[in-house]
DNA sequence: TCATAATATAGTTATTTCCTTATATAAGTT
DNA sequence: AACTTATATAAGGAAATAACTATATTATGA
């Protein structure tokens, strides 16, 4: 639990810092926390076009962060990772609370 | 402490992701994390040009997450923003804990 | 005052990111 | 089969990032 001075730490860590680093791709992963939803429920959620929230979606899973599965009609999305919860958490906890 | 859902949150919130997500800028932030260092100390510690981490020094700087005063002959240069040291910290335990 | 050490800034170029519009695919309904 | 709903993809351009080289600034020491 010491350094974070190995160079795949650091690149890990990255990765995980700019998929995040986006207010859309920041409100999806918030509108994810807990739920699975299906993206057009994002869509509305987060706010923007269908195609650009496609797009972010598309990020997040290229970058292995979220997973999604067919239903039917729609595709339901939810995070894969859960080191990205930990992180979404945490970052509600640091700019949220007091203020 | 609920929701991460006012657009001012979510704002600062990926200003400090931005800040972050990048490898210089976050072994800069783990090279503070302590500490107030001297500009060349940050780069020996963290590898690249003198001009590329003072560049990388300023974003911050700009994004009020460092600060820095003069000593003599060096700039002294510390992090400013608290929030910054818990999400690093954060970044640390999620990164290179378990695995 | 000249030389040197520490840091910052300018100018340039390549790459990446982001958004928009338009179109494609896949499933469900009539 | 035609229409609709949900989602993805392509193509384009604008803007932001990142890095490099070279030069400027500021302070110290001889």
């Amino acid at each position: 639990m010491e350094l974070l001075e190995r160079e795949g730490d650091i690149e890990k860590a990255t990765n995980a810092l700019k998929a995040m680093a986006h207010p859309l791709r920041l409100k999806i992963l918030c509108a994810l926390k807990g739920d699975e939803l299906p993206v057009l429920e994002i869509v509305e959620q987060v706010g923007s076009s269908q195609s650009n929230i496609s797009q972010h979606i598309e990020i997040l899973r290229t970058k292995n962060i979220i997973e999604s599965r067919r239903e039917g009609n729609r595709i339901l999305c939810k995070v894969k990772d859960a080191k990205i919860l930990k992180l979404v958490a945490n970052m509600q906890a640091v700019f949220c609370s007091g203020n």
